[in-house]
DNA sequence: CTGAAAGCGCTAACAT
DNA sequence: ATGTTAGCGCTTTCAG
């Protein structure tokens, strides 16, 4: 069973290293040695066997995508999924197999290196929520080509790339200030939260482009669940001078927010707009539907290919970076007052 | 560079068959030589090698999850998801990788038959996504280890597991009818759609079980959206006699659904009750939260992976069987009346 | 433009 | 219990 190479060889008239050449595209190879070739190989219905290339060539197209898989990830992180899909669709054009892999934290460090070492894998993607200072260390002292999704939070010398999340902020407050809303508020998750922070840095520094004072109690930090949306939400509105628009660091707030904000009797978009980040399906279904600051994760996911492959031919290069396109969608929950 | 078998062998004064004997854990090898050979492997770092010993093996532990991974799939389609962590979770504890490959349903096919040709792969699940008549073909003929996960909606001599939805719909009414909810209402997607037509069939058998007749305008088909759920909801209520329960085939139609019954005054669960199959983490986020019939598509996934190992030691195993434990998650949009 | 031959690193009969 | 050796199927110098 199984046709080789050598019946090809024989059957054509030349040697397995003629074969050799036109499969893999030689230049030095005559076009009717070409030709001769590939009409005995589809004749013997030929298929080079990949194991074996693996071997000769010292690498089998793979990366590998670990992250933490616990139950119901797929419903709490679709993000994390959609950056997969986005992944997957840039390795496979380039004929590279992506390999999905759950790991803790704690595992990551010898999983990756003894992969690395028994040469499963060319390459990593590392989510974030991985990271640890040891896995820094095992990757850098063994020079494992390697891409962390989102960026590390301590001193690090991986490469990484992450979402664009101050600039993110910017954009939101710059939208709400173009349509009219004069004074914003921000609720968030804790401080720790690093996303939350530099979706608020990012107004907050949009709010100062555009010189307009930012009362303190204009900011909260909360958790990232819809109650606390809620209380958040509920203190602001029942400021003596209240914002104009609220921006919601995220969906969960955003709707405890909008709660807060049906059951105070005022009114979105005109009493009051509110404005999140990271377009979910359900914002959609959410009455009234919520404008949001989307970020095309998926594209972040097929940058990551794009790198992971530049890094995997030369482990010399070295990323750090951010990459966004934040866009606005408007829906119910924002008005251009403007016009 | 790169410590071989050979090193190994020479270092600890044994061949490179013994040493690829205490790698495999055969029991003819002394203790002693055992320990000896794990110490110079350790001592020299030594990692065999995966490309070489798939080569050998003719196996390199590979499942390929092929299926259609269009933008925005993370948001719309979890469930999927769910079940890929699932089968990562079985597989990796197997020791097997998990590589995952997105295909249109043309492409399967002929991908699927050349991943196997080139030996890239030991087998393959196949989401129900990516069915056709082709594909059965091609799959039979090559005699393809492979698994689907949904059942093919012709005739067919595929294998595969799928979650059992008349099932499903019979939990549904036989909890409603438990409750105290005496009549019940369907609203479902077109008729093509086969999980929603399971559902309801599960509970038109349960209802028939329980001797209670079905006015055929309890019965309601649309489109999996929420503004059908509204509209088929609202024929519903302004019956004569309205039912006591609706029961939605999906969650988009819930969420019309829901709306349509709070608009119309009535309130839930006292005056109609809502069950919906599918726990999504936004059911929670409604008011009312919705109580759901909720299946382990985790599980499924866990054991589409028990299952094409299963195939793939053994090509003979046809497997052609549905796979639930659904279970009643009680939140606010039912009630228990008979306490 | 083509071929001979030496690997790639390990497994698995078969001997001993 | 251990070693010899023939593969596994392809790539890649190096000659010619």
């Amino acid at each position: 069973m199984g046709v080789t190479i050598k019946d090809v060889a024989r059957e054509a008239g030349v040697s397995i290293a003629t074969v050799s050449k036109v499969i893999n595209g030689s230049y030095s190879i005559s076009k009717e040695t070409i030709a001769r070739v590939n009409d005995v190989m589809k004749k013997l219905d030929y298929h080079p066997n990949t194991r074996a290339r693996n071997l000769a060539q010292k690498s089998n197209r793979t990366i590998v995508f670990v992250t933490s898989l616990e139950k119901n990830v797929g419903f709490t992180n679709p993000h994390m999924f959609e950056m997969m899909c986005g992944l997957e669709n840039y390795l496979s054009k380039k004929d590279y197999s992506l390999v999905l892999r759950s790991l803790t934290t704690d595992e990551a460090p010898d999983y990756i290196k003894e992969t690395f070492d028994v040469k499963k894998a060319d390459g990593f993607i590392i989510h974030a929520s991985l990271l640890s200072e040891k896995l820094d260390e095992t990757i850098s002292k063994n020079e494992i080509p390697h891409l962390v999704l989102g960026m590390p939070n301590f001193e690090s010398h991986m490469s990484w790339i992450d979402v664009n999340n101050k600039h993110a902020g910017e954009i939101a407050a710059k939208y709400l200030l173009a349509c009219g809303y004069c004074s914003l508020a921000f609720i968030g998750g804790r401080p720790e939260d690093k996303i939350s922070m530099n979706r608020l840095e990012g107004v907050l520094s949009m709010l100062k482009e555009h010189d307009v004072v930012q009362p303190q109690n204009y900011i909260k930090y909360g958790e990232s669940a819809t109650n606390s949306g809620f209380e958040l939400t509920s203190e602001i509105i029942e400021l003596d001078h209240r914002p104009e628009a609220i921006i919601c660091a995220n969906n969960y707030l955003a709707y405890g927010c909008v709660r807060a904000i049906k059951e105070s009797g005022l009114t979105i978009p005109k009493d009051i707009g509110v404005l999140t980040f990271d377009d979910f399906p359900f914002s959609k279904l959410l009455a009234p539907q919520l404008s949001v600051v989307n970020i095309d994760v998926y594209d972040l996911g097929y940058e990551a290919g794009k790198n992971i492959l530049k890094i995997v031919r030369n482990p010399n290069v070295h990323i750090q970076s951010y990459i966004t396109n934040p866009n606005i969608i408007q829906r119910e929950s924002t008005v251009n007052n403007m016009r």
